[in-house]
DNA sequence: ATTTTATATTTGTATATACAAATGATAATT
DNA sequence: AATTATCATTTGTATATACAAATATAAAAT
């Protein structure tokens, strides 16, 4: 549907506005649908970003500022997301020996397996919208997007 | 920016993930650069929604729902959005005459002055990204992302 | 060695959002 | 006419987010 019918648009908009409104409403259908799927492991979009960031550190920690500079969110507030996470033994917290500002986050074996078991289930929601396009128009929205983002 | 740079991702993703990533990072950016033009003026980005859709009534009244079904964000609560604008004096609100369940919004005279004072960064805020793409590629943009959400 | 600056994280607080339940009004059914 | 169903909105509550201020540690400067 075009984002005039979705937003049942009166006044006509040109394609500048249409693209800032395109974006924020796809956002709203990728992470409504998203957190469906999270919904059975009682665990937020924002918790899963963390725990796929941890995972990807293949067995080393990360410290709090790795973690934010690694979100999509960028604002999103890292402590209590980890404290959250730490409440369903899903990740491990240390002071960092060697420098004691830092913390150390880690993910426990009990957030792997739930990472292990949404696997299948995140890539058929990636796939979900993206069966849409060519693949030669996947690449090109993600271009374009990337184009469009650089002031 | 390419994506991966952005997050900093350490291992590889294929592009269907890579356009979940991409888009809601990009409303990230745009939503938090917009909240700097509204920042002045105390309003969020979804009070301003409200405004908005209440000009585009060009007069007539909205209804709770009407409003709720042409925002962006579908889940937003439209109740305390509208008490916000109601505080500030941005909006009156009175029972409907005909149909004493719905309640009728509408936008004051101060509101539309401050839309009015927005518009001008409103549109430059558009611009400020859609200039890094061709008209041609803006329409492109436009499409695939509509093409992308229709399931 | 002490002070200043910078870094890393946490906490406080106000506001926003999500979702279910409650309220009140109208329309439909018996 | 009374009951039930539907509709429109509000309210309660728990959680999330935004942003500033506070805390604690480390590094740099005096």
């Amino acid at each position: 549907m075009k984002i005039e019918e979705v937003l049942k648009s009166t006044v006509p908009m040109n394609n500048s506005k249409k693209i800032i409104l395109n974006v924020l409403y796809t956002q709203n259908v990728i992470t409504e649908n998203f957190s469906e799927i999270l919904k059975p492991y009682e665990i937020s979009g924002e918790q899963y970003n963390v725990l796929r960031i941890l995972r990807g550190q293949k067995g080393n920690p990360a410290n709090m500022c790795v973690i934010q500079e690694r979100m999509v969110a960028k604002t999103s507030n890292t402590t209590r997301l980890v404290d959250k996470l730490l409440l369903k033994d899903l990740v491990t917290r240390k002071v960092c020996p060697e420098n004691r500002r830092k913390i150390e986050v880690l993910i426990t074996q009990k957030g792997l397996d739930i990472l292990k078991e949404l696997d299948p289930k995140v890539i058929a929601h990636e796939e979900f919208f993206s069966k849409n396009l060519s693949s030669e128009e996947i690449v090109q929205l993600n271009q374009l997007l990337e184009k469009y983002r650089n002031q």
